[in-house]
DNA sequence: GCCGTCACG
DNA sequence: ACGTACGTGACGGCA
């Protein structure tokens, strides 16, 4: 059997689009020696060793446009007028691009007064007509009217390295017609990007709509005096010259003249030589190595690097040695605080010193540099590294670069806490974790140590190589004094929380264990008596056929697997049947017992302590997060949850727990970074905000005209405003039509028209920047606020509001964390900073402390940084945390 | 491994 | 016309 012939189309200008806005916030790591751009190029090229693995085409073809002006701009002037212009940046590489695509072996091709399109439409026909299968790969959805039984389109989704495969039948389920019915789809609802209009109100579904009942547009407007009188018929009748001229404007010219022969793109592959130079030109470390690994044994990928015994005399001559040493200490096993050492590599830069013998740590003088603040030390992840070697009995200090948290700090997207996929960013190649060591039934330590050691080493090159540049790249973002004076001392203060852990009593849990299921036991019998049958309560599959089938309750929501069975549902339907509070109480229980009860127990070491560990670079607003286990959701909003605080103690006897929490922060922050003077006014008079933001919006004289009820309102909108708010979300949330919370948002903006003027600054300052800020200069990257999708774009707007508030907020807890602990050594307090909840510190103190904490602490707390309103801490403490809130 | 659900700020 | 509040982690069920 012959393989058949198969040409691939590549859209350049589209696919080049958005391999640079898919690569656009690591634009600055990608410049070649030139100063050039490459980062389009390297996605662009990304996307070509996946695509023509995949696809296998024996010809090929990249379409370009010519140019501004095309036989479409002669028939519609305005044709893609508002289109804004491409960057420099990318503009610098397309020529790139074409020469990229001359060395591996793809013919390109443009032709004056034609779009890429319609060369790709000529050469697609004229292939099929030849019996040859048809590729399309593109980023705009258009190009599926030239789907066919032997034409697949793929359009990118999610940047370029991910296609979506349009067939005619994958059309049809999709959007309900066929190919050749998208063009009357397009004239009929135009387009906003291209810039050309269509029938006035009407959208894609109207179109979809028509388009089944009718045919084509023609059909349509042959029919269209049948119609039964309505503002769409009016509409269609008044815009119906557009329509077709729309509709023209849609339809890809499949008979340009385009002067090429299918011989002319056959296939040449890669030619290797210009490849070569050419990648070296780019920097490109990565692509450079992929071709080697074709012609050698992959396991030889490794640059070799040799490695010394880390002995005695090696120990000797890093003590001595005045340089600036890179350190690795690798753990393994998937929790830090249990896992074992497994090597250890010490490097200068231009030694390798390791060993897979952990009784060096026992070695005096290692130690005794280990902790020295005065020998500067690089390394990846701080905290871990504090945490192992504590565990070995030593101490770590003078670290001045971790490469972890700068990569966070650059892009808060690296966070994937892996040293070789922060390390792929910056176009080196190194294996990841997993990569390396197996995933899991295979998981496991290479066997020959010299193959471990060398992965160490390489590990150590990496941070040293790419230090500068990171550090430059802050420098840039003006970023080095929230990595300085913020996430490198908190790593530390961090580790020393982790490692102290916090007490948690197992009896204690142990009791509430059987009561709770007891109870379970008691609400499931009488469910299935209720029910008539046994099921499993906890399987929402189950619960729907027993709810909306057997009970015939009332569907409310759906999700995508079947019915909604969650909270807000049930609620809905607690008087339709008893059963119904019956699985709330019982979901309830359940939760607490699972989570909480049961499974905070697996984590209590035998010291008698939980120790979480934070992740410090994983959020994208700045905020910690906390696992194995998590502590920061242990419950208290309802009192059966907020009993689990009860096992939470002390480690000693005549301790307290102490807590101490910012009030309101995030509002606080939102009424320093906005300005707004009557919400600042608020937080100066120490007003309470939600009442007075009750008075302001429902326009009553006073807060004591403010009911229980518009108080409740009123905060629910201030937090709506907070997470970037929409009448729908709020709506949902307090229980009022959509409309009334519209009323109450526009009312809200007219009374605090500086927060009405930040959200509207910030979303436009994302537009034009790519990315938000905090006031420590924390960034976030929003690549989605260009995003065509309505969906995509709405969302980037509501995190452009919010992340600059929560990350604000959290930059200063993480301020007062710091100073907290230096306050605890000075004063010479035996009080253990334990937990952080993202606005509250958790302590343990000897009861004698307590007093002087309740001033202490606040004052730490409210003067880490200086706002146009006031920091307000309340505090509390207790016997158990139970009893501190 | 993903989904629905629910705990926290 | 679109389908929404922001940020997390862990559990049980189910493919």
């Amino acid at each position: 059997m012959t393989q058949n012939k198969k040409l691939l189309l590549i859209d350049g200008n589209s696919v080049s689009f958005r391999a640079f806005f898919a690569m656009h916030n690591v634009l600055d790591k990608f410049v070649n020696g030139d100063g050039i751009h490459t980062n389009a190029l390297y996605a662009f090229n990304n996307m070509l060793d996946l695509i023509l693995k995949d696809e296998k085409p024996t010809h090929t073809l990249v379409a370009f446009d010519a140019g501004k002006t095309t036989f479409r701009t002669e028939m519609f002037k305005e044709y893609k007028g508002t289109r804004a212009k491409t960057p420099p940046e990318l503009m610098e590489q397309l020529p790139l691009i074409q020469d990229l695509l001359n060395y591996r072996g793809i013919k390109t091709y443009q032709l004056p007064n034609y779009e890429a399109d319609d060369i790709i439409g000529t050469m697609s026909r004229k292939a099929e007509k030849d019996g040859m299968d048809v590729t399309i790969i593109t980023g705009d959805r258009d190009l599926t009217q030239l789907t066919t039984d032997k034409v697949t389109v793929r359009v990118n989704v999610k940047g370029v390295t991910e296609t979506e495969s349009y067939t005619p039948k994958h059309v049809k389920e999709k959007l309900g017609i066929t190919p050749q019915q998208i063009i009357d789809m397009k004239g009929l609802m135009g387009d906003n990007s291209d810039h050309y209009p269509g029938v006035e109100k009407v959208g894609e579904k109207t179109a979809i709509k028509l388009i089944n009942q009718y045919g084509s547009m023609e059909d349509i407007y042959e029919h269209v005096d049948e119609m039964k009188k309505s503002k769409l018929k009016e509409h269609l009748i008044d815009d119906k010259d557009q329509a077709f001229l729309s509709k023209k404007l849609a339809t890809i010219n499949c008979d340009s003249p385009v002067e090429l022969n299918l011989s002319d793109l056959e296939y040449r592959g890669d030619n290797q030589e210009m490849l070569i130079q050419f990648y070296q030109k780019m920097n490109f470390q990565s692509f450079l190595e992929r071709m080697d690994i074709k012609t050698e044994d992959s396991s030889k990928d490794l640059v070799k690097i040799e490695v010394k015994e880390l002995n005695d005399s090696a120990i000797k001559e890093i003590v001595e040695s005045q340089k600036v040493h890179t350190l690795v200490v690798e753990g393994f096993g998937e929790n830090y605080h249990t896992a074992p050492i497994i090597g250890i590599l010490i490097s200068d830069g231009q030694t390798y010193y390791g060993t897979t013998d952990v009784s060096v740590l026992e070695n005096q003088s290692l130690k005794t540099w280990l902790a020295d603040k005065t020998k500067e030390k690089y390394l990846f992840d701080n905290k871990q590294t504090i945490a192992l070697l504590h565990r070995y009995g030593c101490q770590l200090a003078g670290v001045s670069f971790d490469m972890l948290l700068v990569a966070y700090l650059l892009d808060t997207n690296d966070n994937k806490q892996d040293i070789g996929l922060v390390a792929h960013n910056y176009n080196i190649s190194l294996p990841t974790q997993e990569e390396f060591y197996g995933k899991g039934v295979k998981k496991a330590v290479p066997e020959d140590e010299k193959v471990l050691l060398n992965f160490l080493a390489q590990e150590a090159q990496v941070i040293d190589t790419l230090k500068d540049q990171m550090l430059a790249e802050l420098k840039d973002n003006d970023q080095d004094s929230l990595y300085d004076e913020i996430e490198l001392p908190l790593s530390i203060v961090l580790a020393e929380m982790e490692i102290k852990g916090i007490t948690v009593e197992a009896s204690k849990l142990q009791e509430m264990e059987n009561t709770f299921a007891k109870k379970l036991n008691e609400i499931e019998q009488k469910i299935y008596q209720e029910a008539g049958k046994e099921f499993n309560i906890n399987s929402p599959k189950q619960l729907g056929v027993v709810l909306f089938e057997d009970l015939k309750l009332p569907v409310i929501k759906k999700t995508k697997t079947g019915y909604s069975t969650s909270v807000d549902v049930l609620e809905k339907l607690k008087d339709k049947s008893p059963v119904v509070q019956m699985v709330l109480d019982y979901r309830q229980i359940s939760k607490i017992q699972s989570t909480y009860v049961v499974g905070l127990q697996k984590f209590i070491q035998p010291d008698n302590k939980i120790h979480t560990i934070y992740l410090q670079t994983l959020t994208q607003t700045g905020r910690l997060s906390s696992i194995e286990p998590n502590l920061q959701n242990i419950p208290i909003r309802i009192d059966e949850g907020k009993q689990i605080r009860k096992a939470f103690v002390p480690q000693h006897k005549d301790w307290e727990i102490f807590s101490a929490d910012y009030s309101q922060v995030e509002l606080r922050v939102l009424a320093h970074i906005s300005g707004d003077e009557h919400m600042q006014e608020a937080f100066n008079e120490d007003y309470d905000i939600h009442a007075h933001t009750a008075m302001r919006i429902f326009g009553l004289n006073s807060t004591d005209e403010v009911t229980p009820n518009m108080r409740r309102q009123a905060k629910a909108t201030n937090f709506g405003i907070v997470y970037g708010i929409s009448d729908y979300g709020l709506s949902q949330n307090i229980g009022i039509s959509r409309k009334q919370a519209a009323a109450f948002i526009e009312s809200y903006f007219e009374q605090y028209p500086g927060v009405k003027k930040y959200m509207d600054d910030i979303v436009k300052y994302a537009r034009e920047n790519g990315y938000v800020e905090t006031i420590m200069h924390r960034r976030r990257y929003l690549p989605d606020i260009h995003s065509k999708n309505f969906n995509m774009r709405n969302f980037a707007q509501r995190t452009a509001m919010n992340t600059p508030i929560q990350g604000s907020a959290a930059d200063i807890i993480k301020v007062a964390m710091i100073n907290m602990q230096k306050m605890l050594v000075k004063e010479k307090l035996q009080a253990n900073l334990l937990l952080q909840v993202h606005d509250e510190m958790i302590f343990e103190a000897p009861a004698t402390e307590i007093a002087t904490l309740e001033k202490l602490v606040p004052s730490v707390m409210d003067s880490a940084v200086k706002l146009d309103v006031p920091l307000k801490v309340e505090t509390a403490h207790g016997k158990t945390w139970y009893e501190a809130k």
